[in-house]
DNA sequence: ACCTAACTGATAACTATTACTAAATCAAGC
DNA sequence: GCTTGATTTAGTAATAGTTATCAGTTAGGT
């Protein structure tokens, strides 16, 4: 028999070919969820593995932790924002014979390669310039700015209340709130803009998140 | 004061440099850990980000999912085997304009590259033609190839009786062995090349796996 | 309709890395 | 040389992303 058709299966596959962009299998099970909400997680795993073993989709390795996948297969590079994280598609002409995906390289033999470009987007560069003002618009990259929730606005306020970077801990014991909640929210506002961490475990708002809490 | 002079990072960048490799943390860790028996593997990371921070290493994202660090900064590429995942330097000529490290593509402003080729090394080029025989003299890639255990053997034994592709727990049956410690086996024998998996979570005997337990 | 290998959701386990903590250590200033 | 305090350490817990396991469900060939 081997391979099934399933209705898991082709939402997944669907939904990864019409987002055309390169997903994470988390932000592909978030998708997928809402036309399918009972399923799992480790099914949608398991079938970008299995999408990607037949040669339908593409594994792609970019750097980062987590892997994406890429619904077209065809010969191409990417270009990963360093500042938005959003990964495209690049393609490069004339780069065939110097920048080979096959043949000899210092004896071995050549089965492929990963060229992957790092830079600032065109949103990113013109986020950058933008001197101040309308910041709660959001990066434009994409990434959907929704409204704060109650929990969140007080992590925000304490840590304008505390000068300097603080780590979660401080947080929750200014809010009251668990530590482990905490560092959720972070984690969700660090994605939003709204907080940075200009040290590795310690956290400090930013002016995007300044301006979110005075509006 | 900023940065100290410790006893722990000076051997770390050492050990490093004098490896000549693209080394994982844990493959450092088990280096130095015989000049130092108790260092902390936290140890190991901590020093390595920092002394990647301040430019005497560098952090290098290949494909797998361990990170590699460098003790050779300046710009270059690399080539993975796809057989012993050894990873090696690659200096490309005049390919500066081609495949530019900054620059500008598609809107974005460049400001680094990746670049990394798939293949084989001349090592598992050559081993690949030995038709058959010495199979257990090993891929000749610097995995050197210990000795099984009895109980290794145990293992590969009742993988051999066990016709088709089996479960760690088939084992653990067959065997009388505990499921978690079969795991850990069917890791360390795979790893060896005694033991592949055709399907996820199956594993069977190979070519190379049957020869080592008859010898 | 029946059968069974393939598949699923749920959850546990795993791996690589990062965070935290109390104790130890380095080096600047006396 | 001694004091002092910021850095660093060992040990360990926690985390994120992914993979393994398993009992029940389903596709699809007969
Ligand atoms: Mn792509
Ligand atoms: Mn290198
Ligand atoms: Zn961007
Ligand atoms: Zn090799």
């Amino acid at each position: 028999m081997s391979v099934r058709r399933t209705s898991q299966r082709e939402i997944i596959l669907q939904e990864l070919q019409k987002s055309r962009q390169h997903l994470t299998a988390d932000q592909l099970f978030r998708v997928v969820r809402k036309k399918m909400p009972r399923i799992s997680l480790a099914t949608v795993y398991r079938n970008l593995e299995l999408l990607s073993e037949t040669g339908l989709i593409a594994k792609l390795e970019v750097s980062g932790r987590q892997r994406r996948f890429d619904s077209e297969v065809v010969g191409h590079d990417h270009v990963t924002c360093v500042q938005c994280h959003r990964v495209e598609n690049v393609f490069l002409e004339g780069m065939k014979e110097d920048c080979p995906s096959h043949g000899v390289v210092d004896g071995y033999t050549i089965k492929g390669r990963r060229l992957e470009f790092f830079g600032l987007c065109p949103r990113c560069q013109k986020k950058n310039k933008v001197p101040k003002g309308d910041a709660t618009m959001g990066c434009g990259c994409g990434c959907a700015k929704k409204m704060l929730t109650d929990e969140q606005k007080m992590v925000l306020q304490a840590m304008a209340d505390f000068h300097g970077p603080c780590v979660a801990k401080d947080i929750a014991a200014a809010t009251g709130l668990e530590a482990k909640l905490v560092t959720g929210k972070i984690a969700d506002l660090k994605k939003q803009g709204f907080v940075d961490s200009p040290v590795r475990c310690k956290y400090g708002i930013t002016a995007d998140g300044r301006t979110a809490i005075k509006g």
